[in-house]
DNA sequence: CGCGGGGTTGAGGTCAATCAATCAATGTGG
DNA sequence: CCACATTGATTGATTGACCTCAACCCCGCG
């Protein structure tokens, strides 16, 4: 799919714009990219001139701790715009990653700062993406800091699952995500060890089953019991997405 | 201070406006109002009309797991508006609380969204407030998830500070940060317990020194070390603060 | 003077980290 | 085609950071 046709659904997702507004992000020059997995595509400490929108693959806003400990501080998925808020804060407070192999497509901060303030329900909308953003960082402290490991881990399984399938990543149950436990375990604070046993745990219990890269969810109602798992947070326009 | 006044030396702390713009925000009717310490402001699941600039005191956003466990995930001092957010998601995924006496001033949404429609500079300056608060969600993911005890608390207490000396809230070193053992404690996902000894050894090595309410910076370079702090997240315009 | 909230202390328990192998899958150069 | 390297998953043993429970203390207050 064409970037701005991916970048269109998604503010459609979360936001009412109409065909003028709609024609004026159609119009929005953007320079695609490919990206193999773990690629740094903006750098902490960078002053970027573009954003851009994940048109395929997983992304990761990623922060390194004094002595070089990693925490993915989130996911990003197909429509996402990870680092938009570079168009407010001239300099980066994370890394940008590729989790998966990507697609990225760059926009100029220049037009992306031209058009909203010529159209405020755009801005509206853009800025609404970015407090969605906020709203699961605000999820994420809370998983991190209050759950343990099986209901972090079942919580943030929960919460990709329920994002990909939003976006029609998600086919008969199956999602293919393929990242390490590695990364798995700098999203949760966990070690690689500790993840490998609590997926085993998971698979034990019969919420998940897993083949290589993909995922299957075996009990959804049971899997978002275990992650104490509530979408409020993800401000899903759309009325319940069940998986 | 008036409420109306604090905002603007928030937004001129944050953004570069100028006077036509200034003097719409000094339009803006604000109902000021006082809390006693532990009040929630708004509640998770609530369909806000407005949004509250805190003039005084200490707010923190809440969140509460499945099993009652709560979880602070950022502090609000003078000047911010913790639930801006409210201005485009519709219902609440946090609660708010008084975690000190404070004084709050609420704007109807309304009023807002006019605002923000008409001035983009100042829909821009409202939007990076949202885009700061999300920053500094980012760094409390990796705070509790990937520092120890001693460092995490230590490094929140220099987010606080710092933002304090900010706002011009500290005086002589000394900050009067009356909040309990407890409530720190939810905000860095630790026990009262093991808050209470790892004050204890920031104490002993000479960093802090606690009377009552009030905190006092034995050592700031020191702490900032071991709190492994770095401001880059808080993107304060002014050139360094040093407390 | 008794009460309650918050701070402090000690003992014991547990969850998850660390260390160290092993294994499976894939890729690579000779 | 095979020896070898690499990456990620898995396993076991041990350690340790932090939690829980249960007191006790201190101080302001009705």
């Amino acid at each position: 799919m064409a970037p701005s046709e991916v970048l269109i659904r998604k503010l459609q997702r979360i936001s009412s714009l109409r065909e003028p507004d709609l024609a004026v992000l159609r119009g929005i020059p953007i320079h695609e990219k490919e990206f193999q997995a773990n690629q740094d595509l903006v750098l902490e400490g960078d002053r970027p001139s573009h954003s851009f929108v994940l048109v395929d693959g997983l992304v990761g806003s990623t922060k390194y701790t004094g002595d070089g400990k990693r925490q993915i501080t989130s996911f990003f998925v197909t429509g996402d715009i990870p680092d938009l808020h570079g168009l407010h804060l001239p300099v980066m407070d994370c890394t940008f990653s590729t989790l998966t192999p990507s697609r990225v497509g760059f926009m100029r901060h220049d037009s992306l700062r031209a058009i909203c303030d010529q159209h405020p329900r755009i801005a509206a909308a853009f800025w609404r993406s970015t407090l969605i953003d906020a709203a699961i960082y605000r999820e994420w402290v809370t998983n991190v800091g209050r759950r343990d490991a099986f209901t972090r881990i079942a919580h943030i399984l929960c919460e990709l699952i329920y994002r990909l399938r939003a976006v029609g990543r998600i086919d008969d149950h199956i999602a293919d995500i393929p990242i390490t436990q590695a990364a798995l375990g700098d999203a949760v604070g966990l070690s690689t060890v500790h993840v490998n046993r609590t997926l085993q745990e998971l698979r034990h219990k019969g919420l998940i089953e897993t083949s290589g890269a993909q995922t299957r969810v075996q009990n959804w109602p049971n899997l978002v019991r275990a992650g104490d798992f509530n979408p409020t947070y993800l401000h899903n326009r759309d009325p319940e997405v069940v998986v």
